[in-house]
DNA sequence: TACATTACTTAACTTAAGTGAACGAGATTA
DNA sequence: TAATCTCGTTCACTTAAGTTAAGTAATGTA
């Protein structure tokens, strides 16, 4: 399971082996069951998760219903803005299936900043990186119908339409279930005629 | 002008004058009028702003229609996804009014974040920041109708209805100006009653 | 096993956004 | 000045999502 962490972060520096064993001496490895909470609206935290397997799932709850934000899987990195902000979340985060993660805590990562430059470098250019994929996530989603999202995702996330309950897909396509089943019927029946 | 450009940065990191001074010689100010195209689609660029007075804007053309998928006032940064993805450009940046802005150059940043690691730092807690604040703008359009996005709007940046075409302004929204004309309407109908 | 709960689908009806067309006000240009 | 263009608005019509309700299948629980 390391070696899945190692892979990622070779895509942006090379540890040496003294780094690698700091890394794993931190014991940020956890092991969790398919529907814990990680975190619940209005708790403070600084907690930071990367996902080595499985899939966790960010959402709200407004007016008694769930409306869920974003999923994380597979060499996926996250971490809640209000860790940034320092603020109580206001959202919930729990596991969608048994899942293996890195938790990590922000007062730990500026002190291995502080001691590995190397990190504070990896940690702008995957910041980076990560804002510019959500703004073309966000510009997608504006300017396309809940229609053309469903098939987006189809085409880039082919695996969430099968993991993750339809329920809580659509609201993460911004859409109640029962337009989602519509929707996929609509879809179904144009591929016929 | 410099000015705007240190008290943004003292939020961040504290500079010296000779840092202060570094910043300056690299002569990033720049003055354009409104209408200027500072980046086309298919365009490569290293170029990042950062917004002293005025407005940009992003947009796509779809269909031979202009997408606007986010405005950039006052105080605010923005590095195209192109410039991190090291691919063309899929938008364009246009002036919305008279602009003064900064204009850094990615390899200039590399430059002087390895002179100053202060810099660094900020670089990487900025875009911890807007990652987190882009996050929270996104999960609130994907959660509400088109006239909440709308009212929302009306709160957190009332300037921009006022600075911004309407047809503009209804892309930003993800909707037709037609749409947004009939909202307004349907909102000052609501008041009235 | 029996019962309750949850997930997903379907249907009828309501509401609002998309579409195409028309109009007037301003700005721009020949 | 007259002609053109863009922008914002309104209207009638179409399309699709929201809402409410119901039914069925799958899952979980006593």
């Amino acid at each position: 399971m390391q070696e899945i962490l190692f892979n990622f972060i070779s895509k942006y520096v090379s540890l040496t082996e003294d780094e690698q064993n700091a890394l794993v001496s931190l014991d940020i490895f956890r092991s969790v069951k398919k529907g814990t909470i990680l975190l619940k609206e209005g708790q403070k935290s600084k907690e930071s998760y990367f996902v080595l397997k499985g899939c966790i799932r960010t959402y709200y709850v407004l007016d008694g219903e769930e409306k869920t934000t974003a999923f994380y899987t597979e060499m996926e990195a996250f971490t809640p803005p209000c860790v940034i902000n320092k603020t109580p979340s206001e959202y919930y985060i729990s596991c969608v299936e048994d899942t293996i993660l890195t938790v990590s805590n922000s007062d730990m990562e500026v002190e291995v900043n502080s001691k590995f430059p190397k990190f504070e470098i990896m940690c702008r250019v995957l910041s980076e990186e990560l804002l510019a994929k959500q703004r073309i996530d966000f510009d997608e989603f504006k300017t396309s119908s809940p229609e053309q999202r469903y098939l987006n995702l189809l085409q880039s996330r082919p695996d969430l339409i099968q993991r993750v309950p339809q329920h809580q897909l659509a609201s993460f396509l911004g859409i109640k279930p029962q337009s989602l089943s519509r929707l996929r019927a609509r879809i179904t029946e144009k591929d016929k005629g």
